[in-house]
DNA sequence: CCTTGAACCTGCGGGC
DNA sequence: TGCCCGCAGGTTCAAG
């Protein structure tokens, strides 16, 4: 049974999905659903982050997957009868494919289950996750993607697009990059690690980022993104060859959950500060 | 228009 | 042992 437990840690515990996560979460559901019938589905929980619809499953059984795709932080479930389910994992959600002999677990909210004996489960102990219904022809219009940037790993993001959007906005660089608006995917975790590599300080003024800066940053975002995706890839390869448990932060953060730790780089304290309710993670020798 | 901060929810770890 | 508190994460929405 090729079960795929997309469980990540981060000393030992939580699961953090930013945009690597669920790529690599995109990858396995692909591996796994494509091609597979629903059968049935049990919505044990309506009250997710927004109602799950009353006709969900009589929507979406005797349907085959056709793809899985991803847009942002959103899994996109595209289905035969011309449907796709919107998902998001929230702060705390999995997606996991087991066998339909598994019983239900404590948060397991909507289970679907596939003509082959396999069935998806979406868990999600915080409820910030959910499951939505959108018609194919207008995913692309639906309210949920309409006000998101550019993908981060596409050319559209680049330096040109950065100077421009910059312009005029007098928030901290850090919250311009963890805005959706912007670009998108970038959560607090690959923000801190983007401007570490980036040598810019979490706090500096957005719109006085010069030209060489925003290169560094650019690409910056594009490196620790990829190194995330490439590091999920090989655990899910690892996972499915060895039954081991899937932990994708196997590597080390460079200042993410590091206050009072050395830096790699220069040896310096690494410190904390919270911007608009959220931790940043910084060397103030190496950023500036 | 821009910016800030609270809210949503649960589980876990630290302090007492 | 157990209770209380703070914190973590992504996104939206109200208020300044």
């Amino acid at each position: 049974m090729g079960k795929v437990q997309l469980n990540f840690c981060q000393k030992g515990r939580v699961f953090m999905p930013e945009l690597p996560e669920v790529e690599t979460v995109v990858r396995g559901l692909s591996d796994q659903i494509a091609g597979k019938q629903i059968q049935m589905v049990q919505v044990r929980r309506h009250d997710l982050r927004y109602p799950v619809e009353a006709n969900f499953d009589k929507i979406v059984q005797q349907q085959v997957v056709r793809s899985v795709s991803r847009r942002a932080k959103y899994i996109l479930i595209h289905l035969s009868n011309g449907q796709t389910i919107i998902g998001h994992l929230g702060m705390s959600g999995r997606m996991v494919v087991t066998s339909n002999q598994t019983r239900p677990a404590k948060h397991d909210h909507v289970i679907w289950l596939f003509t082959d004996h396999t069935q998806l489960v979406f868990n999600d102990a915080r409820r910030f996750g959910f499951v939505l219904l959108a018609d194919s022809q207008v995913l692309h219009t639906h309210k949920i993607f309409r006000m998101l940037g550019p993908e981060p790993l596409t050319d559209e993001f680049n330096i040109s697009y950065v100077i421009e959007h910059i312009l005029n906005r007098k928030i901290p660089v850090k919250q311009w990059i963890m805005d959706n608006k912007n670009v998108v995917g970038i959560g607090n975790i690959y923000a801190c690690e983007a401007l570490f590599k980036a040598k810019i300080l979490p706090d500096r003024k957005v719109s006085d980022l010069q030209k060489e800066e925003v290169s560094q940053l650019v690409h910056a975002i594009k490196e620790v993104l990829t190194a995330a995706i490439c590091a999920g890839g090989s655990s899910l390869k690892d996972y499915v060859q060895t039954s081991g448990t899937l932990g994708y932060f196997q590597h080390q953060f460079m200042v993410y959950g590091r206050e009072n730790e050395l830096c790699f780089v220069c040896q310096t304290v690494i410190k904390r500060i919270k911007q608009s309710g959220r931790s940043s993670f910084y060397c103030d020798e190496c950023q500036r």
